[in-house]
Parts: structure tokens; C-alpha cells; sequence
DNA sequence: GCATATTTGTCCGTATGTATA
DNA sequence: CTATACATACGGACAAATATG
């Protein structure tokens, strides 16, 4: 037995080292993950115990990657309760879309002139649509999150776009708890083709108004639809 | 000797609790005063061995406090090195600007209809003449900080104010190693005033214009004197 | 409301790996 | 190249809080 735990010990620490991290940083990746694949619902409690078995690193370790999911808002953690997968408020969803508006409204509005770096974008819209065309629905709304990362990427500024990351992160959280992904994915896609072929015909101030106009309509949807879900 | 340590150990466990805070969250917060206060200058590498001593923690407790500082960019984590206080290059200060353009443009612009609720701002600019007077630069660099983030919570999104609590603490970390703070400081305490002049004529537009101004001077001025202390 | 079991919070000792004088 | 110092990670221990019956 103790041959198989030191096989999977090494294979964890080589995945690590790999890309020079701590193993506290591999686990937060992975629980990352699982969490973004919503394999951990909101909710969810991550018990220390049986996380740490699981993934084979100690408690200390473990909580240490706790910690950081917990900075990136993906875990609440409850004093001598333990942690869980956060479950947003309506209020955190609008709070949500505040930012989004402020932010990739700016990222537009801060574009020089024409012609811009599009490549991002358009990447995002095809497999947008080559996914609506398999119903591969979830992958449906990655690509439309991939879209709007890549608005404020425009803005060229890596604290932007670490914010952005973490604020699209949590709006996964909330994809997760509704059912009927098509109807809160599909219709944005060819928004977001709209958007990018105002942007490609050099108007931003356009693709400004346009993005306005997505953000209301996607926060009203997603906000009706949630509250209906808390109950 | 157990005796003192033992006293020393409730202490903290009150002051702790008091809050409801874990004692690694009390030690992160001693710590970001420490350095916010410029106590531990960037560059200073932060001993487990050391700090946890000093502050009565373990070394568990006290990893788990520096991964939240080095998650809010405070600290640097050199993988088997330790952890430093950061030392921000003149890229990041120019990401920083972009942000605070980006983000206090787009509060500005983000109003409705005047009046708008100006008592932060106010408050601040007051502090900013009466450190002035009083020759207590260092304060005064405090209410700049206090009044832009005033702007930014014009917005009334919690996740904007987050980041911008962040960014300006970055920012301090700059300030902390310049010398002659009044330099850098006292100036744009009239220029504050104006933007909340120009504010409370209900002029948004307007503020927005002097804001951009300032940001491109402050950053201009910042950068010039930080290139030169860098060598 | 109480007693018990479970889980977290914290600390410590130690083995190993890594950087640097 | 060796030695030293230090970070990394683990596992065990116990106290304290919480959940369960």
C-alpha cells in the first residue's frame, strides 16, 4: 500500500514542479478547476479531511489552498465551520454586472484608433458557434466568458485583466446552480458576433452601445432566473 | 518564561476573537499596517523564523497570513527563497495608472443626475489642507489616497472598491521608497479640491477632464522620480 | 438542554529539498 | 563542492468550537 501512495505522491509533486509551483498552489488549481467545472456545487462543503485524502496532501498544505480560493471569492470560509463553495446572493450577481459595465465599457471606450487586435475576439465567436452548433451548451457560455475576457484584454493592463478573471469566475458560480444552460448562453453569441463586427468596421463608440445593451439584457435574464432558483 | 509567552498568547487570541478573525487574518493585518506604514521597506525579505517569533504565531499560522498578502500583490513569493516585500517596477506603475484611469474615469462617467453624495470627498480634501498645514506629508499622501478611492465608491460596487484598495496600497509601496513626499503629495491637494468643485457644480463631465489631467501628471511626475531612485 | 462525536484551529517536530556563501 | 541556512511539506497532538443524537 505504501508503494501506491508513493507512486501518486511523485506524479503530484512532478505535476508541481512542472511548472515550478508549491503543491498548496496545485491543489488550489485543481479545486479551481473542479470547482469551475461545477463539480463542486455552490454550497458544497470541502471538508479538510476528506479533500486532503483525496488529493494526498496534508492539512496544512490543503489549508493553504483554501486560503487562496477563499481571496478569489470561490470559497467562503466559516470560523470553525470549515470552508464551502460560495453561493452568490442576487446582490453579488448585480454587483457582478456593475463591474462588467464599468470595466469593459472602459476597456472600449479606451481604444485608440483602428485597426484594433481582434484575433482574441474572433476566436472566441467561432467556437462560440461551432459549439451552439454540437449543443455543447456549458462550452457555449465559456466561450461568450472567453469574448468579454477578451474585451478588456483591449485594455492591455494585467491587473484588469486579473480582476476580470476573478469576477467571470464567480459569474460561473451562478451558470452552475440553473438549469437550462441554452437559454442563458446560445442567445449571446451572435451579440457577441455583432459586437466584434462593429468593432472590425473601426467603431468602437458603437460596439460601446451594443455591449450596453448585452450586459442589461444578460443581467436581467440571469437575475429572474436566479432569484426564481433561491426560491 | 512560559508564563509571559502565555500572556502574550491570550492577548492575541482576545484581540482575535474580537473580530471573529482566525489568528492568521490578525496576522496579515499587522503585517499590511506594518508595511503600509512603511515599516518594512519593499525589498525586506520576511523571515518565518523571525516575524512568527516576534508575533507569537507559527509558522503554519503565519504561511497562511503571508499568502493572502502575497494574493493582494503586498508580498512576493520566491519559491524556496521565502517571501519579500515587493519591490514594484515601473511597469507596474503604469498598469496602475491604467487602472486608476480606467476605473476613476469610468466611476465619473457612471453618474446620474447631480446632486451627487459628495461627504467622503469633502472630508477628505479637509484632512488633505490640514496635513498640509501642518506639514505632515506623509498624511497628506494618505487623504489623496482616501479621496480617489471616494471616487471610485461613487460607483457603490464592493468589488471596485476592492481592487482599488488594492491598487493604492500597491501605489504606497512606491511612495515609501521616494524621498521628499511633500514633492509628491502636496500638489494635488488643490487639485482634488477642484474636481470636487467641479462636482458639486454638477459638472460630471467636467471632473472627469481635471481627473485625467491629474492622472497623467501624478503618474508622469511618479514615474520620472522612481525610474531615478531605481537606477 | 446535555453528552458525545466530529471537525476545525493552532502549534510543534521532523524529513526533505533548495538556494547561497 | 561542501556546508549552512532556510523554505517546503508532512504528520501528530491537543484545545476549542460545532454538529449530532
Amino acid at each position: 500500500m505504501g508503494d501506491q501512495e508513493d507512486v501518486l505522491h511523485k506524479l503530484k509533486e512532478d505535476s508541481a514542479r512542472q511548472e515550478r509551483t508549491s503543491v498548496a498552489e496545485w491543489t488550489a488549481r485543481v479545486l479551481r478547476d473542479r470547482i469551475a467545472e461545477g463539480l463542486f456545487p455552490p454550497g458544497t462543503r470541502l471538508s479538510e479531511d476528506t479533500i486532503g485524502g483525496a488529493l494526498n496532501v496534508s492539512r496544512n498544505t490543503l489549508r493553504e489552498a483554501f486560503r487562496l480560493l477563499t481571496h478569489e471569492r470561490l470559497l467562503v470560509h466559516e470560523l470553525n465551520r470549515g470552508v464551502f463553495v460560495r453561493i452568490l446572493e442576487v446582490e453579488d450577481l448585480e454587483d457582478i454586472y456593475r463591474v462588467r459595465r464599468l470595466i469593459e465599457g472602459a476597456a472600449l471606450r479606451s481604444l485608440g484608433q483602428p485597426p484594433y487586435a481582434l484575433d482574441a475576439l474572433e476566436q472566441a465567436v467561432e467556437e462560440g458557434h461551432k459549439a451552439v452548433e454540437e449543443k455543447r451548451w456549458r462550452d457555449v457560455g465559456t466561450a461568450n466568458i472567453s469574448f468579454h475576457q477578451g474585451i478588456v484584454a483591449l485594455a492591455g493592463s494585467p491587473r484588469t485583466d486579473e480582476l476580470m478573471r476573478g469576477i467571470l469566475a464567480e459569474l460561473r458560480l451562478v451558470f452552475h446552480v440553473m438549469d437550462d444552460p441554452r437559454a442563458f448562453h446560445e442567445p449571446y453569441v451572435g451579440r457577441n458576433g455583432q459586437i466584434l463586427r462593429t468593432l472590425r468596421a473601426g467603431d468602437a463608440r458603437g460596439a460601446e452601445r451594443v455591449l450596453a445593451a448585452y450586459l442589461d439584457d444578460s443581467q436581467r435574464q440571469l437575475v429572474e432566473g436566479y432569484a426564481r432558483k433561491l426560491g
